[in-house]
DNA sequence: CTTGAAAAATGTCCCGT
DNA sequence: ACGGGACATTTTTCAAG
């Protein structure tokens, strides 16, 4: 992991298209060296997959919400419990088990208000242990970087 | 947009990696119109670009902390100056500006307390209008999806 | 949409250095 | 590790049914 595989790394999460002949003149090597780091990064999990990006607001899911989760008690149960559930629902984009005044974020993203109502009564607040809850929405999405190289 | 379309969609945004013939196995159709799918959705944007998912923590970035953040005032100015700000430091992953307690929900991605001490200090309270901030340190990522479809 | 074909571009691997 | 070159696969375009 030298300077040059962190440029190539920070050119593909920008751009999965660019090919071998591209990364190669833009890193100042040839075609196969070039090519054996890209491989070796994706064995390596330096680069864990590439996907497209798919525009959300397009296909109709134009409400996205921050949902403070806390729980009642810490117990292992719950806490698997929980993680179990969100699992299993397609509305949450993310979920992160965090310190500090709540439990857990979750990133809601859902069509309309009665969908998001719908999340909320029958799928979410029905899971063990929830003591409390708290929806912050999305006004406007201001930065979200796939970027984790600069 | 039809349910083939969706799950063109849907194979591309796990994997971008599919060439059109495995794709058009998948969906049932013949090399040519899956062909010419792919790039309509890439030209009407339904697909925003295709990224290599790079390991943050391999590469040392394993603190990861949200932040909620409360602006003085909702002027224009103020909301348009910490936009500004926000886009300038490469430490914030996304950045949304929500309705409700707080005004702004940060992602913060930095590789020691050190550097988030920092980020906090020399960067973050420096930006004009800033009354509150509050952080929640993220212990466990439970899911983080790329998708839209489903 | 399907089939088939064909050229251009890329990906992939082997062998020198 | 790098570079060159050979070969396989894919991408991309096209015509005809």
């Amino acid at each position: 992991m030298d300077a040059i595989d962190r440029k190539i790394l920070s050119l593909l999460q920008e751009n999965a298209k660019l090919n071998t002949k591209e990364i190669a003149e833009k890193v100042g090597l040839t075609l196969s060296p070039t090519f054996e780091r890209i491989k070796k990064l994706e064995q390596q999990q330096y680069i864990k997959g590439y996907v497209a990006l798919v525009d959300g607001g397009m296909l109709g899911r134009s409400i996205t919400v921050f949902c403070q989760i806390s729980l009642f008690k810490h117990s292992k149960e719950l806490i698997e419990n929980f993680k179990k559930e969100v699992g299993s629902l397609p509305e949450i984009i993310s979920c992160h088990h965090v310190s500090g005044n709540y439990d857990f974020l979750l990133k809601v993203a859902v069509s309309n208000m009665n969908e998001y109502q719908n999340f909320v009564v029958e799928k979410l607040s029905v899971i063990q242990g929830i003591s409390n809850m708290q929806s912050s929405f999305v006004m406007e999405e201001i930065k979200n970087e796939n970027g984790w190289v600069w």
